[in-house]
This record gives C-alpha cells, sequence and structure tokens, in this order.
DNA sequence: GCCGTTTTCGGCCCGACTGTTTTCAGTCG
C-alpha cells in the first residue's frame, strides 16, 4: 500500500515536471491518470504486475518498477534536474499554470513563490507581455491565500456552508454539486447549481458571508466567503438540470471517461444535455443520462473514474450500501464519560431515527480523564435493562470503547469484557510509534476474542492529526481471520478508515461498521458521512454489519 | 503516454471566465 502511494506520488510529480517541460497534454493526461489508479489500486504493486493496473502500460510500468527498485527512475531524475522544486510549487498559485509558470523561470529566474512576490511588488514584472496589472494583483493575492489558508476543509464545514448558502437564495430548483456531493472528506470549493432568474446572482453576490468577489458572470458568480472557502453559483435552464448536475458533480476523470464513450457514439454530452447533432437525448434528470449511454445509474461517490464506467456498462455495478440500510449504531457515548446527552435522550433518539439496534458504547478506565469504573459499567448496564422495556421494537446493546494500549491490551480482563454486548477497541494515545510497533499493537487488539470492532483505526484528524503509521495490510490480513470489524467513523474531522483503506481492507474479506461515535444528538446524524465514504469504496449491504438483521450481527459478536 | 464492438494508428471532453487581447491564450473545473 505504501509502495502504491509513494509510486503514485513520484509519477504525479513527474506528470507535473513533464507539463511544465512543456510536454505533450496527453502523455502529462496518462501519467496523472495511472497515477491516481496505481493510488487506488487495493493490491500492493511490489508484490504484483504494475500492468494489472488499468491506465499502465508498458512505459510507464518500466518507470514504476525503477521505482521500485531504486526510489527514483531516470526520467524524473532528468527533469527534477531541469525544473526547481519552488518552480512546480509556483503552479500551485490560483490561476497560475504550468505556461506561466515556466516562463517566469526561464525568462526572469523565478523559482519560489517567495521570489514571484518580490518580482511583483518591486516592479520588475511590470509590462510584461500577457501580465497585466489585473493578473499581478491577482497573483500576489493568490500568493497571500496560498500562504495564509490554501487548505481544504472537511466534509462537515463544507455541507454546513452549502446548506446555508442553499437557506440565503430563492430558486425554482437549487442543490449542492461537485466533490461535496461526492461526499469526498475533504473540499476545495463548494458547487451550487440553481434554476433562477439572473437576478439571483445579485443576491448572492450581496449575502454577509460573501468576503471577496473572485468572478461575476452571467452563467457563474464565484465568491469567497468570511471563513475563506470558495462558492461557486451557476445557474442552469431548467431542461438541463441533470445534465448540469452530472457535469458538475464530476469527477473530471469520470466525466471524461464518459463524454469519450458519447463521442463514440457519435453524440456530444455537455452540462446542457446529451445531443445527437442539434436533437436532444437526454438532458432533464441525470438517470435519463445513463440510460441513454446504456449504463446503470452510477451514484456520485463512485463516479471517480475507478472501474465504475466500465462496471456500469456491463450492468455490474454492485448496488452500494445506503443511509436507510442502517438498522443501528454501535458506537456513541453519553454524559455517563465525554458525551454531553443522558442515557435516555440518547437512546430515544436513536429510537426516533428507527433503528432496529442502538449501541452505548462508553469509554472505559485507561483513559483516566473520562473516570470510569466498572461499578459504574455495571451500574448503566442496570439503567440499559431498564430503558429496554421502554423499547421494545428497538434492542439497547451495552458496550464499551475500550483503549488500546501501546502493547495491544485493553481496559479489562476477559471475564469483564464476556458481559458486554459489543466492545469497540480505539487508539488514543501513543500515536508516534514505530510502524512495526504499531502493526503490532493492532494485531493484538485484532486478536483478543472480545474486541469486535476497531474504532477510528488510523486516528487521524483532517487538518490537526496525521494517520499513524502500520502495515494496514498486514492488520487487515488478520482482522479478516479474527473476524474483527474495522470501523467507518463518520464523524466528519475524522472519516476514519479512509476510503482506499476501506477498499484495501475489503479487498481481504475486512467486515465495517458504520458509525456515528456520537457524543450528543445531533452527531447522529453523521453517518451520512460515512455511508458516502462507503460508496466511494463500493462497499455493499453485505460488507456492512450493522445493516444486517440483529440476530445476524448477535452471531457476528459471538455473544 | 494509453487504448481498441469503427482502430495496433490515430485519436484522446468541453465550455466559461478573465485579462489582455484586435481574435485569443491560459486556467479552471
Amino acid at each position: 500500500m505504501r509502495a502504491n502511494e509513494e509510486a503514485a506520488s513520484a509519477l504525479q510529480e513527474y506528470a507535473e515536471l513533464f507539463a511544465l517541460c512543456g510536454g505533450d497534454a496527453f502523455r502529462v493526461r496518462s501519467y496523472q491518470k495511472a497515477a491516481k489508479a496505481i493510488a487506488g489500486f487495493p493490491e500492493d504493486i511490489s508484490v504484483v504486475d504494475v500492468r494489472s493496473v488499468p491506465g499502465v502500460g508498458e512505459a510507464i510500468a518500466k518507470k514504476m518498477e525503477e521505482f521500485l527498485q531504486r526510489g527514483s527512475f531516470r526520467q524524473l531524475d532528468d527533469l527534477r534536474g531541469r525544473v526547481p522544486e519552488g518552480v512546480r510549487a509556483l503552479t500551485k498559485v490560483p490561476t497560475l499554470g504550468p505556461k506561466t509558470a515556466i516562463m517566469l523561470f526561464e525568462d526572469y529566474g523565478i523559482d519560489s513563490t517567495a521570489a514571484l512576490r518580490e518580482a511583483i511588488t518591486s516592479g520588475r514584472l511590470d509590462g510584461v507581455k500577457g501580465l497585466g496589472p489585473k493578473t499581478l494583483a491577482n497573483l500576489l493575492k493568490g500568493i497571500d491565500q496560498l500562504e495564509q489558508s490554501g487548505r481544504r476543509v472537511h466534509v462537515g464545514v463544507a455541507m454546513s456552508l452549502a446548506e446555508q448558502v442553499m437557506a440565503s437564495l430563492e430558486a425554482e430548483r437549487i442543490a449542492y454539486a461537485g466533490s461535496l456531493r461526492r461526499m469526498k472528506d475533504t473540499i476545495g470549493d463548494i458547487d451550487i447549481l440553481a434554476v433562477a432568474p439572473e437576478s439571483i446572482m445579485t443576491a448572492f453576490r450581496a449575502q454577509p458571508y460573501v468576503a471577496e468577489i473572485i468572478a461575476a458572470g452571467d452563467k457563474k458568480t464565484s465568491i469567497r466567503t468570511t471563513s475563506g472557502i470558495q462558492v461557486d453559483l451557476r445557474v442552469v435552464p431548467a431542461e438541463s438540470w441533470g445534465a448540469a448536475m452530472q457535469y458538475f458533480t464530476g469527477s473530471k476523470e469520470h466525466n471524461v471517461a464518459i463524454r469519450e464513450m458519447a463521442v463514440k457514439k457519435g453524440w456530444k454530452l455537455s452540462e446542457y444535455g446529451l445531443f445527437e447533432g442539434e436533437r436532444v437525448i437526454a438532458a432533464a434528470s441525470e438517470e435519463d443520462i445513463y440510460a441513454a449511454l446504456g449504463m446503470q445509474y452510477v451514484p456520485p461517490p463512485m463516479r471517480e473514474d475507478g472501474g465504475e464506467v466500465k462496471a456500469a456498462l456491463r450492468g455490474e455495478l454492485p448496488e452500494p450500501v445506503e443511509l436507510g440500510d442502517l438498522k443501528g449504531d454501535l458506537h456513541t457515548h453519553t454524559n455517563l464519560t465525554d458525551g454531553i446527552a443522558s442515557l435516555e435522550d440518547m437512546v430515544a433518539a436513536g429510537h426516533a431515527r428507527g433503528y432496529a439496534y442502538y449501541a452505548v458504547t462508553d469509554h472505559a478506565p485507561d483513559l483516566a480523564m473520562q473516570r470510569m469504573t466498572l461499578d459504574k459499567a455495571l451500574e448503566q448496564r442496570g439503567q440499559v435493562a431498564e430503558l429496554q422495556r421502554k423499547y421494545p421494537d428497538m434492542r439497547i446493546l451495552h458496550g464499551t470503547e475500550l483503549n488500546i494500549a501501546p502493547d495491544g491490551s485493553v481496559d479489562w480482563p476477559g471475564e469483564v469484557l464476556a458481559g458486554f454486548d459489543v466492545c469497540v477497541a480505539s487508539v488514543h494515545s501513543h500515536f508516534g510509534m514505530s510502524r512495526d510497533e504499531m502493526t503490532r499493537r493492532f494485531i493484538a487488539a485484532c486478536e483478543n476474542p472480545y474486541v469486535d470492532i476497531i474504532g477510528h483505526p488510523t486516528t487521524r484528524k483532517i487538518g490537526k492529526r496525521p494517520p499513524v503509521d502500520a502495515d494496514w495490510d498486514a492488520i487487515f490480513r488478520v482482522a479478516a481471520r479474527t473476524g474483527t470489524a474495522m470501523e467507518i467513523d463518520s464523524f466528519p474531522d475524522r472519516s476514519d478508515l479512509p476510503s482506499d483503506l476501506v477498499r484495501l481492507a475489503k479487498h481481504h474479506g475486512v467486515k465495517f461498521s458504520i458509525d456515528s461515535d456520537s457524543h450528543a444528538i445531533p452527531h447522529l446524524a453523521n453517518q451520512r458521512f460515512g455511508v458516502g465514504l462507503a460508496q466511494r469504496a463500493w462497499l455493499t449491504t453485505d460488507d456492512v454489519i450493522n445493516t444486517w438483521p440483529l440476530d445476524r450481527l448477535l452471531k457476528f459478536l459471538g455473544r
């Protein structure tokens, strides 16, 4: 897995350098496509033939084999010698692409964003062909933005903002598209589509959350909010709503693939519709467009050009797990530890969501700050039994979230753990252990017969804490054997496991639990993010234990 | 560079916006 990511990142760097050197655009695309395919490939390319990755032919395979041998390849070394790293960094500045970057380097020796800022402010670039005063000002602003933020936000932040924007505008029809609709775990900007009179644009630009207007046209307006996030609003004709949603949902790679199919049929697909000459074949709904192209409907999170187009054409796209398939939540907290709401209120909220089962999993004693004791846990178990009588149609499971110590052990001995209906076990500290130690730690937890689910496995916090380093391939192998499920923690700043690792785990036969990790009632709704993540990894209900009926779940839990 | 129910060669998605342009290049999604 790590080999895949490192090789993919080298190939992506090569694609960027190749573009800077004026290389053929189609070849650039080939390299980028292959890099993405390798990064997301479920098998380790240091073990299997890299030629089995779609988009990798003989030439790229040779480069990758050389990379696996010695950590680089000849062509990459050549280009690194010709283009300084800082020039590649220049293209990260918004509105500055490869053509401008290489011109700045070759004609003016600019090889970093700092050098570019100096050149602009000193007036050295005044009067340069193609760089008028507005362009220079925009570049300066882009450098500022890149330096101070340049960040993506997690899906939870983006979703609330999108909902706020949609509520602030009047339209016949309005919806979010883009990476937010695809439920990526981080979002760079927000795309909103609307069927509305053009006056919506002036209304949009006047909203209090607008800090800066980036672009203003009849069909598209881009703004930056006071929170620093870019929002694009596009007005689309009602009759091409489906085509516009399809187009602006992306991903870009998915769209390229289905446009190529349209072209092969002698048609043209744009954001206005699927056309044969002037004749409209489909435009009003996404479903019509996919059907007209002779393929299954592809749910947005699966639109990554990761094999879904081929599968949909053959009618072999798996039916992905949906929010409505979830029959319960297996990781939630109450105010007995660090939750906000009482046991009674959390259970009532779970019941209101129509669950068939609901697990209460407060922390255990080893997280000392939680002040948990066995007595408190047993008292809670009594309250659960009492409460159960009130909800005959929902099974309340009394569980716990154990802490995985550095040696892989957990809070309580087996005879205590046996008394819980479900045990989630998670890492909460000692994130910096070596890869080998961390791997042993997780494997020991999986081999504990009372541990049912590994909670938020990588422990990453998006934008705050990197994932721990571990040999996931080895861990998933063990988890598949011991019947230990991996959690998909739906808390949007966690989104953990990440979808690439979910794919890898599924490949090994691991099962999953899509949980909210709620510490308050509104958190229960976060499962929608976890479901999006699971769809991106092509999970079906068979892969997800909390879509199963209670008796099948209990059998899996071995209680 | 890759790829093949039109092809092992000749294709490879398409439109909007900006800024600097007398008709278009660069960038973005």
